[in-house]
DNA sequence: TTAGATAAGTTCGCTAGCGCACAGAGCACT
DNA sequence: AGTGCTCTGTGCGCTAGCGAACTTATCTAA
């Protein structure tokens, strides 16, 4: 199997213990998650939970004016469909694939099983690793609400273009100033100004569609504190932590060899 | 005892089985929660958890610039301390008594143990309540993100105003402009001129600290979609219920007869 | 190689909201 | 009645970001 589409490049699914990851192992399914894809509507009862790999989705409000923002984002880091697991739930938001990749999928009932799956008289370790991701949650929402307050559109690509980039395996980030704008919830000439303005100073490359991130640390000292933030209490939440050994992984994984292969740098992740 | 200041007054504490709340209420405390009270500071490890009745919470991020803006309002609809159910991680936020009043509170630790017990193979009902009510924070706290980048000013007080008039049992709030400002994070000015804008239309009457909703539909049509989407997503986690009777009350909540009683409308409570 | 499409850059007038400074207005306490 | 303090109102110049219209660059496919 691929090692970058192990579900251990899911950083939820490798902090399960062995003995919790081996029950849902059989269930998870790896899928690909193409660009554009709309993984639930605002309003939709949640059929399936998603572990991304490489993918990076984006939850987002759709206003009534029709415009939408990004309240959040997901990668490998996190996992999507925690409404499911405070009561079902809907919310009022939809979630977008904006980095195609792929990830593993779960059908919401079986794990719902093991989230009230308790071990003794404490919560089992998965209903403890969704509630400490979704507080990390909360944390990077109520950030954004803070940094649309307060800070310019240059400080928040910056925020959020590291955001994507600790999300991804590369320098490269394949995506239009068109789309960042509207997860941003700005205007297009707005990023086409800041972009410029940091491809400037040396810190990104933009050629249609693909940005290289030439300076990480530049960028950094350009964005709001709300990056490090967000970034300081999720490692709170989950300390580095070695790899679980992916051995006795059963036939569904397995499928993974049928997906193409991603070409990727094999960056570790550092969000 | 009054009961305004009855458990029942907090809508967590009516939603929780009398078996639950039996075995709560023992340590449940009533306490005075008076103006400006800081509940916790931002990193703070939680040692009590708090249900308010009459008294309305902010929760607030207080940046490095020195300013600070409300992430989100907690009133008799919910529960301070959420954070301690998702793996005790700290937060980057404080939480702030914006108006005076009262409230109660039990020992995290206590109350950490109901939320792990478990009622047969599924959840109990105290750990089914604070989820959905986490939820249901988690859609306000993404509809401020939102109607930060979004809205105008006028727009965000009208919505602030009705959150904090269905947290209140009266048409008249005290507070002055300059605190208001604070949590929305804008000047002081600014409220002053869409305050006034709204007192010229007859919505609301302002004096010294002082204002008066005069016009409650009004200011429904002047505020953005955000309210209803927010009351909505409440609605829905937390249906109309009928009030548990309040017989067999332990030695502690008498303590409430020590209290000075507060003078309010009876009335109901529809957020 | 050329045409078409899509992405990025540029310009211009406009507005919401900021920062600052100061002028009244209401309340509390002597 | 007066003094002082805190709140509210107002004015002014300034900036970030908006909306719209347009040009230029780059990629793709016939």
């Amino acid at each position: 199997m691929d090692a970058l589409q192990s579900p251990n490049r899911n950083q939820l699914l490798a902090a399960l213990p062995e003995i919790e990851f081996e029950r849902i192992a059989p269930h998870l399914e790896l899928v690909a998650m193409p660009l554009e894809e709309v993984l639930y509507e605002s309003g939709d009862q949640l059929q399936h939970v998603y572990f991304p790999t490489t993918a990076i989705v984006s939850k987002c409000y759709l206003m009534e004016s029709g415009a939408s923002t990004e309240i959040v984002g997901v990668g490998n880091e996190g996992v999507i469909g925690t409404s499911l697991f405070m009561g079902g739930i809907t919310q009022p938001s939809r979630a977008v694939v904006y980095t195609g990749g792929y990830g593993y999928r779960i059908k919401a009932k079986i794990l719902m099983e093991e989230f009230d799956r308790a071990g003794g008289r404490r919560a089992g370790s998965m209903q403890q690793i969704i509630l400490r991701y979704t507080q990390a949650l909360v944390t990077q929402i109520s950030q954004t609400a803070v940094c649309n307050r307060h800070h310019t559109l240059e400080q928040r690509l910056c925020r959020w273009l590291l955001q994507t980039l600790d999300r991804s395996d590369s320098v490269e980030l394949n995506m239009t100033q068109e789309l960042i704008a509207s997860l941003l919830g700005v205007r297009r000439e707005g990023v086409t100004e800041a972009a410029g303005h940091l491809q400037e100073e040396g810190y990104i490359k933009y050629r249609r569609g693909r940005i290289t991130v030439l300076n990480r640390v530049g960028l950094e000292g350009r964005a709001c504190e709300c990056y490090a933030v967000v970034k300081t209490a999720f490692e709170q939440g989950f300390p580095r932590h070695k790899d679980r050994k992916t051995n006795n992984l059963t036939s569904k994984l397995d499928a993974s060899a049928t997906f193409p292969k991603v070409k990727t740098m094999s960056g570790g992740y550092s969000y």
